[in-house]
DNA sequence: CAAATAAAAGAATTTTATTCTTTAATAAAA
DNA sequence: TTTTATTAAAGAATAAAATTCTTTTATTTG
């Protein structure tokens, strides 16, 4: 066969084998590692390696390669989950809350949840003053919140930044 | 003066200047990018910017560098945050309870927070099926939790990967 | 079993990180 | 101020890594 046709083309991510596993395994704990140090762990030279992490960029199983920063010595040591609730659920509204969000810094991770409340709100600060000024200024002046709850983390036990696979 | 008495000797981090922090902020977002391109971005040549960036790393500013992996084409889309109590809240119950929970690969997150639970905990599974199986066959096999109170994500708004600085 | 395909290896090349040396800028001392 | 240290940046040289290319080895399939 000279030629495949576009629908003969395969479109669907490949399979991950073992060695597939192992290598994302490895990155999400360093990425830095190079590929013949990695070629090491999984017994395969580095042209593997390579080809086999670039297929796992291009399929999109690696969104990206990021450094992991020291929070309290970045003097953003509190954290604070809040839990908010919307007034209305109107989609404009929704989307309105979300635009907010997303320009508000302090918020680094916001998530749409089931139960009492609606979103909750990760939030990264220096210590309580600077919370409050947050939640007074930036959260208090978002329309259409209904209510807001802060739980505040006395200790971090665990914070893997990876997926458990 | 020809030598310097240990005392003498500054072991106080030093403070980050404006170009260190924008190094840290396009790092956190992109940490393959090289010195040169870095050096492009904050105007200095290759060689200051590693030996800020080294420096960096060996004060802890910088914990390490980690592939951020997609959890969705990983078969890990389901994220649930679940809150518990203990039981009792002696030092050796919460000790063992911290143990436990660090061999749960499923608990990417472990929080010990304020308000009326003990911990708040991220648990990242394929569906709902398999976080029945992880709360019944592992959750409900830690001793001493009082109860769980699971809260699931129906959507992901923001997760920065970033501290905010 | 033979042909075709895919995966891995090894060598060659390019790019990048890293080191070393020189120069410029800044701060401290006279 | 001027001189002298000290620090930061730059540029050139080197080492290491990524990337590409070619050959070899496995695997699959007709």
């Amino acid at each position: 066969m000279l030629f495949k046709s576009i629908s003969m083309e395969n479109n669907s991510t490949p399979r991950l084998d073992d060695i597939d596993l192992r290598l994302l395994r490895l990155l999400q704990h360093n990425s830095n590692l190079t590929v013949k140090e990695l070629g090491a762990k999984v017994n395969l030279s580095a042209t593997p390696v390579f080809e086999r992490v670039k297929k796992l960029e291009k399929n999109g199983f690696i969104k990206k390669y990021a450094a992991i920063l020291n929070a309290e010595k970045l003097n953003k040591g509190l954290v604070v989950f809040c839990n908010v609730t919307l007034k209305e659920h109107t989609r404009t509204i929704g989307r309105q809350f979300v635009k907010d969000i997303m320009a508000l810094k302090e918020v680094v991770e916001c998530y749409n949840i089931s139960g009492d409340y609606d979103f909750l709100l990760k939030i990264m600060v220096y210590d309580m003053k600077e919370y409050q000024n947050f939640v007074l200024d930036h959260l208090g002046s978002i329309k259409n919140i209904g209510s807001a709850h802060s739980t505040f983390v006395m200790g971090e036990i665990k914070h893997d930044y990876a997926v458990p696979i």
